[in-house]
DNA sequence: TAGTGGTCTAGACCACGAC
DNA sequence: TCGTGGTCTAGACCACTAT
């Protein structure tokens, strides 16, 4: 008895996962909101509950959302200390994982440069936010970085100035931007002049170089980080 | 009817997954070896075939089995490429992944230092191999590392010179041991004498520092590498 | 006590691979 | 054709949270 049409497409639950993840993408369900119940997801779409469940298991996989016996699903939040570390990998060598200080430095609106576009996978002649700021831990500038986002995201980040230490949180609260995948590609580099004067240390300092791309809910590319950062009593941390 | 004794432990797919883990520990199950089925899993440990399977996609998860739709239930092996690179993060700037041929350097014994005990989690006085090997990318030395391991998890192996590009396979065949997990810490150094003389570079260039631990199925630490890699033309790859 | 997610079961049917 | 894993359902019971 059932309406399928001529050809078996995806399974039922991934079916049912596209579609509540559309209702994260247009922001139907927001950041921290209590979702509906299994049972009423099941009635709703049509499903039994254990297609349903299959479904919200995905998505926690995936961090989007949360489970909590006893309370309800929810939609996954920006805040927690656990979420931030889970996209920032430096570490102390101590094994203590603390979290730098941002020292904002700039922020102006320029044309894309070619590296820019393929990062964020812009046309030609687009428009882009860049900002400069510096980390520091215990006083001690560790890191800086260089972040580009597409200005067609961003109406109005100027207005924001000067930027949180989160930015993703504010990507979220600000823009409807959900940050849920980022690729990072690491080199080790000598510091330049430029470098050398933000970070304190000797040009020609080996630093490690991260070129980090961030993806939001919907597969675009959101933002370009362009980091440098002295590793003496800190490390990249990388688990397989 | 159920037999448990007085509190409620662990859930039934869980205990279920451990016994299975079991039999892959101590080699119940060999690598590439069918799995009973689903049915006849269940009916031996006298639970429902839904459970056995939750457990099974647990453990697939974890890419110590390998599924396929109408031929069973395999223990993964350690020979496909695609598993290979999992733990080899290293890509060409043009996204090309390649990897590097190993030109064998020497292997010899000593006591382990403070720092490989660590690494190991060996107690003082332990004897571990050490292996110095170049690895190259069309005849360019790229990496120099240090192996050091556990003599008592790898008797005789300096019977088996000149050791293979791929010690991991080396590893599974001839000493039963799964790598299953890997941390690496990575970090930005100058390049030593040494170092430049392995990689025929300058003294002071900088390379990328990459200090991994991989542990077995048991969960207990086999290997220690110290690697130091050039990184103009290629980056180490972390998705997040 | 009521409602939620978490576990476990039993059985039906589908898609795929080997024979 | 048969046996496998993959999907889907329906329902029971448990554990936890809030009230």
């Amino acid at each position: 008895m059932t309406a399928d049409t001529l050809p078996t497409l995806k399974p039922l639950y991934q079916q049912v996962k596209e579609k509540l993840l559309g209702r994260l993408i247009d922001r139907t369900w927001q950041p921290g909101m209590l979702l509906p119940s299994e049972q009423q997801l099941a009635n709703e779409l049509g499903v039994s509950q254990g297609t349903v469940r299959k479904a919200l298991d995905a998505l926690t996989a995936e961090h989007l959302l949360v489970r909590a016996q006893g309370r309800g699903t929810f939609v996954a939040e920006f805040e927690d200390a656990k979420i931030l570390f889970r996209f920032f990998r430096l570490t102390g060598d101590d094994d203590n994982r603390r979290f730098p200080e941002s020292e904002f430095g700039s922020l102006r609106q320029q044309k894309a440069t070619s590296t820019a576009r393929d990062r964020l996978g812009l046309p030609a002649g687009s428009a882009v936010w860049v900002i400069d700021r510096t980390r520091r831990l215990k006083g001690r500038p560790i890191i800086t970085e260089t972040i580009t986002l597409p200005v067609a995201r961003f109406p109005g980040l100027d207005a924001l100035k000067p930027l949180p230490n989160n930015v993703y949180a504010l990507y979220a609260s600000r823009f409807a931007l959900t940050i849920c995948r980022v690729t990072e590609r690491l080199k080790a580099i000598a510091a330049s002049q430029d470098d050398a004067a933000e970070l304190g240390c000797a040009v020609g300092t080996p630093l490690l170089h991260i070129d980090r791309v961030a993806y939001s809910l919907d597969g675009t590319a959101v933002e370009w980080r362009d980091s440098r950062c002295l590793t003496d009593g800190l490390h990249y941390l990388s688990e397989l």
